[in-house]
DNA sequence: GTCTATATAGAGATAGAC
DNA sequence: GTCTATCTCTATATAGAC
């Protein structure tokens, strides 16, 4: 949106595109779908937007841009590295509420959008995300507050799938808030389900 | 395969379409990039199968009723609680190694799929999945094994989810066997990434 | 069992009127 | 900013020859 202020014709025409992209998947929503969803004809789209492309560019750029951001915050800051993890987790619950169809669009169709260079920052955002986690699994291993023979790589990518796959069934508004799915996950990721003591 | 012998025709065909499937997603392959992959024209897949939707049909079904029998088994054994549910997990594990293609297609396919009165048998397999992840979690709960506090639900969600999305990077034959990323998988689930006792 | 040829439908995108 | 009309390409699927 424009600062908060009322959405423009054109954010407001990328927010119906992002939920078809995210409900169907991108190759599989048609011009027209968007176009019916916003109540006009499929031609009147090409006013706004060069084409089908333009608009999953739009929308996962706007996003991700947010979302890094949020990130390097909390690498920069000064919490320690229990903290930092749980902020990072906490985050991306967040966006998963407040952004879920751009969410699902990352995680169903970056692999398949990745293959063509305009998309070529898709990669770039992947590499980032993975120096993140494992940079705070890394901290955290030094600091004492994980356990040292972790597999730093299965870690990182039991974290990055554990909390992304969760766009596929939370719902925001439904009975369960983001933070109490967070409060769960970071309790098992970092306790597990185990009853009692196990940690030999 | 007709019991371990060699491949008939149809099934050599099946294998490649399922390939093609798990790469590009249902929609995104067309027959013919499914008739290119095995040397021959379009046209002539007709003579083998009616349609596309059949071809993942019958691929979708041989795999899941070899994995529920696996389920079934486990269910149904004298094991305790605990190994019941790792049982479990490593069998998924398995099933990923064994027939990756296939997992891959349920898991990016089985949404679009099962909107249409063909793949009906996709909900109920779903929600016989559910029953035998809920059943092993309270089990677990009851004997004393896992933490009495759990949601159940929200439990099941993140060991069914965190166990099949690990197809999206797991590689058959590749430096880390089936087994060894699910004793990395079942110790964090069960004992979590935190060094010391956390389990306040 | 495969190929040639083609019917039919749906997709993304464009030009110009309103 | 949207509509009318349409172009072009690609997709599933079929019929009949080899």
């Amino acid at each position: 949106m424009s600062a908060a202020s009322t959405p423009s014709r054109r954010e407001e025409l990328l927010r119906i595109a992002a939920q078809q992209f995210a409900q169907k998947g991108f190759r599989n929503t048609t011009v027209r779908d968007i176009a019916d969803a916003a109540g006009i004809l499929s031609g009147s789209l090409y006013h706004h937007f060069d084409s089908k492309e333009s608009m999953v560019d739009e929308i996962l750029q706007t996003f991700q841009d947010e979302l890094f951001g949020q990130y390097d915050a909390i690498l920069a800051s000064g919490d320690d590295a229990r903290t930092k993890l749980e902020r990072a987790v906490r985050v991306s619950f967040e966006a998963i509420d407040q952004h879920p169809h751009e969410v699902a669009i990352f995680q169903n169709d970056a692999d398949h959008l990745g293959s063509f260079d305009r998309f070529g920052y898709l990669a770039d955002r992947n590499a980032q995300s993975r120096q993140v986690w494992v940079t705070l699994i890394e901290e955290g291993i030094a600091a004492g507050a994980l356990r040292p023979d972790l597999d730093v790589t299965l870690t990182y990518r039991f974290i990055r799938d554990t909390v992304w796959v969760a766009v596929r069934w939370y719902r925001p508004g439904g009975g369960l808030g983001h933070t109490d799915v967070a409060d769960q996950y970071v309790r098992i990721l970092l306790d597990g389900i185990s009853d009692g003591i196990n940690n030999a």
